[in-house]
DNA sequence: GACGGTATGTCAGGATGCTGACATGAGTCA
DNA sequence: TGACTCATGTCAGCATCCTGACATACCGTC
């Protein structure tokens, strides 16, 4: 089949490389975090609990560009492993603050030690300069694309 | 605060940014294509049909990041739509090249102007070189991550 | 104190996409 | 030629996630 040619015209288009390296950068994290019986979102819920302790379902889930719905599940299987606890009752509103357990800091490790494996080979022909570059120009994107 | 293991810093992890540049301009890009009764899968297909006219089912779906099976009931409704066409046969092996009809050129050509004017707002802030830098480091990025 | 607006957690219902599997056709190599 | 490998189109079954909805709790203004 006639695949040897590379598709021009798109490989010039910022939106599409974005897709494209997102695709692999997402499937390259799923292929290290299985061996590890996590996903992608029980990984990066983890992540943000260890940064910012104390976060509660909602933004947890904004965090991880799931739905609530979606995060309140991952949140009761967490809780179940023993990997996260939240209090019985709210202190005060309706959010229910999560923290990690100590087996939720143990798994997080293993687990950051190998995403940060796939986000080194991403950029490993990369030196500061360019890192600072590429973090600066996504950025950038964002913050235009959030302005409507 | 500081931590005693080093977890991946979430607001600088060019990981991170690259996800949520990914999941900004998708938005950005469902919300101007639903008004034309498009999704992205839908959009994209024909954009890579105009660009590469007789891709099969299976190219198709690589090219978009679904699977074949998502791609063909797409494609069958594209086909009862009158926006592309394939043949009854095969003329080699099993693959159906698919073609656009004029109407699929049409449609595409109001949903191209409305993802570029995504992509535009998204790249406002930016002169040529930074583009280019930008495209070029995410060249970079996928090349790396590629490589097992 | 009452009210509207906003945010949260949670409960179904349904749409979307994927995994697994099969038969078929083409190319490869002994 | 025959066995093997690979890619393709298609079918069924299932998992996953989202849309819609509701009750509740805070916060601002009046």
């Amino acid at each position: 089949m006639s695949q040897e040619r590379p598709t021009i015209e798109l490989a010039t288009s910022p939106g599409y490389l974005l897709k494209v390296a997102s695709t692999a950068l997402r499937t390259a994290m799923e292929e290290v975090l299985r061996p590890l019986g996590m996903t992608i979102t029980h990984y990066s819920c983890l992540e943000l609990l260890a940064q910012r302790p104390g976060l509660s379902n909602s933004e947890l889930a904004r965090g991880t560009f799931v739905t609530r719905q979606s995060m309140n599940v991952l949140l009761q299987s967490l809780q179940r492993d023993g990997l996260v606890t939240r209090p019985e009752q709210p202190a005060s509103g309706r959010a229910l603050p999560t923290e990690l357990t100590a087996a939720g800091r143990r798994q997080l490790a293993g687990a950051s030690a190998a995403v940060r494996g796939v986000e080194d080979r991403m950029l490993a022909d990369m030196d500061a300069a360019d890192r600072r570059r590429l973090t600066g120009l996504l950025e950038r994107c964002v913050v235009a694309l959030r302005q409507e």
